[in-house]
RNA sequence: GGUGGGUUCGUAUAACGGCUAGUACUCAAGAUUUUCAUUCUUGCAAUAGGAGUUCGAUUCUCCUACCCACUACCA
């Protein structure tokens, strides 16, 4: 039994989506489960669609979520470029191999597997219409072949003379005809497809001196040694076409299998996901920030938009498979040990962006206080605030199940740092952002000026309205003058005043909003002194 | 159009051919709390439709419907 190898073989024509990560995720899964070699390899034979920046965007979001490739062009934060005990294969990158690729092309046109087509663009494109014209669907296969332009329709002068002279001819598959491929998917099970729906593909194009997708595909995974082929059910289609592809070169014994994954699917409606649903919906599809080179354009990211790798990389794996079990949280060894292809479903899966923040929220809890304050700091310093770290280690231990993402931590607890009073230089309106001041209803009434959210920032209207009421105000400030923080409930209590009013009054006074943590809490870190500035702060703006 | 794949609560999924179809997210209600959140409890909610095989079908077979992918000198 050899060794298990498998690879993730992403084409650099943009940033590797969600989608993408999960394909790479489930081979780096097998492979380690397996003791075996994760190889990342670069599928750049196309080189009108090469896009400047996307191979390294793939390997960063890689590392990103803790998938470190065996082999390939990343290794160790160095790109690969020339074959090494541990990168018997270099290079990587299918550009650079381009020389082997001509050969094998050429040993299918020896032995009769392939031919080489002469047809331009423009006849191809004419044929297609003629075809679709007469309701037909235009196959290139062997009942088109024989009216097409071809090593296996011209004479062999004819054929040796546009060979030399012309530079725009391919090298095409032969595909047989009258026969049934039956193939095996590990996920799929049996399948059988006829050759007469099969066409005629390209192979190699003598333009740029490359192969396409499937003989490049074919001859580096046999290259490579590769034992299993997962990737997306995209690919299923042509999976015929490479079954063979490895039978005409007489490599079926060595030939790997076959994995297809379900596809991802956007939220709501129809169809895969795509970059434009995460715009709409506010949910990345990236996992990292990405700025178009050419239009500028930039879109979010999961590691921007607060996500724990690891979060990330949990939900990604739940989202086509399952462990058969109820456990749902899952670090990337213990993904390594309970993953297997047996448990990943056929159809595809519609991503949730609700269950998504649930798994960050659950790695969020998950994570210790010392560790999320070492991420909060940094944000509380671009606010220009500053903490010692003890402090705010005891506000992260009390927040943190309040929130989804460290950057939560700001808007929950903004105002154990700075006083009411200063929210609107910080641009932060406590309680609810979206707030719409403007009601007609509060126009005709004399105290309008009061209510008025300009006047009363950064007291929202809606809570003055709520919990300002001066006889319960003047208790409120009473007890907070008479008693310690520790005694505030008993005063209150002792002193028949109601409870719930007299609480929420303090706490619109204390953090400008009519929700949030508990007073004695809230005092705990403020102290009473500045609390009481607050409640004569809250008296000057509305008393 | 053709070829291939798929179909269990709104979503992700579980269920050797065998109890009342389970769980999580979302949502709703209740309890707790000085408010909110948390937590806890409860609830809403599904085998696409139709035949067949079988004592018995979510599970196996066929048909229909719907969805998806592919149908490039792109991957």
């Amino acid at each position: 039994m050899s060794k298990t190898r498998v690879r993730f073989a992403p084409s650099p024509t943009g940033p590797l989506h969600m989608g993408g990560v999960r394909t790479a995720l489930y081979n780096y899964l097998y492979a380690k489960q397996h003791g075996g070699d994760f190889i990342l390899r670069i599928e750049d034979t196309d080189s009108n669609r090469f896009v400047p920046g996307a191979e390294q965007y793939i390997i960063e979001a890689l590392r990103w979520c803790g998938i470190y490739p065996d082999e390939g062009v990343d290794a160790d934060g160095k790109i690969v470029e020339e074959p090494s005990e541990r990168h018997p294969h270099a290079p990587y990158r299918q550009s650079q191999r381009r020389v082997i690729y001509r050969k094998y092309a050429e040993q299918l046109v020896r032995s009769g597997h392939a031919y080489c087509a002469f047809d331009t663009a423009e006849e191809l494109e004419k044929a297609r219409a003629e075809a679709e014209g007469r309701g037909e669907t235009f196959i290139y296969n062997h009942l088109s072949r024989t009216g097409l332009r071809n090593s296996l329709t011209l004479p062999a002068d004819e054929v040796q003379r546009l060979l030399e002279e012309r530079t725009d001819w391919t090298i095409r598959f032969r595909m047989p005809e009258g026969r049934t491929v039956a193939m095996d998917d590990l996920i799929r099970g049996h399948i059988e497809v006829d050759t007469a729906t099969l066409d005629d593909k390209v192979l190699w194009k003598r333009a740029d001196e490359l192969p396409t997708y499937h003989l490049a595909n074919i001859v580096d995974d046999h290259l490579m040694e590769i034992t299993e082929v997962i990737r997306g059910e995209e690919w299923l289609p042509s999976l015929p076409l490479h079954f063979l592809l490895y039978e005409a070169f007489g490599w079926q014994d060595s030939q790997p299998r076959f994995a297809h994954l379900p596809l991802l699917l956007k939220p709501v409606g129809n169809g895969k996901l795509s970059k434009r649903d995460g715009d709409k919906m506010g949910f990345p599809v990236f996992p990292l920030r990405w700025t178009s080179p050419e239009t500028g354009e930039t879109s979010r990211g999961y590691r921007e938009d607060g996500y724990f790798p690891d979060a990330f990389v949990n939900l990604l794996a739940m989202l086509g498979w399952n462990p058969g079990t109820e456990q749902e949280i899952f670090s990337l060894p213990e993904l390594v040990e309970a993953f297997s292809l047996e448990k990943v479903g056929k159809s595809g899966s519609k991503f949730n962006p609700d269950k998504a923040k649930w798994f960050n929220k659950e790695y969020l809890r998950m994570r210790s206080d010392s560790e999320l304050t070492a991420l909060f700091l940094p944000i509380l310093q671009e606010k220009g605030i500053e903490a010692a770290p003890g402090f705010v280690e005891g506000i992260v231990g009390l927040i943190k199940e309040r929130a989804t993402f460290v950057q939560d931590f700001w808007t929950i607890a903004s105002y154990l740092f700075i006083a009411p009073s200063q929210f609107a230089d910080y641009g932060v309106k406590a309680g609810a952002a979206s707030e719409k001041p403007a009601d007609p209803k509060r126009a005709a009434d004399p105290r309008a000026k009061v209510w008025d959210d300009a006047a009363t920032a950064p007291f929202l209207a809606k809570d003055v309205d709520k919990f300002y009421k001066p006889e319960i105000f003047a208790a409120a400030l009473e007890a907070m003058e008479q008693a310690e923080p520790e005694g505030l409930e008993d005063y209150i209590r002792d002193h028949g005043m109601p409870m719930g009013k007299v609480m929420n009054c303090i706490r619109l006074a204390l953090s400008g909003a009519s929700s949030g943590l508990g007073i004695s809490d809230i005092l705990r870190f403020i102290g009473k002194e500045e609390g009481l500035a607050r409640m004569h702060y809250m008296q000057e703006r509305l008393g």
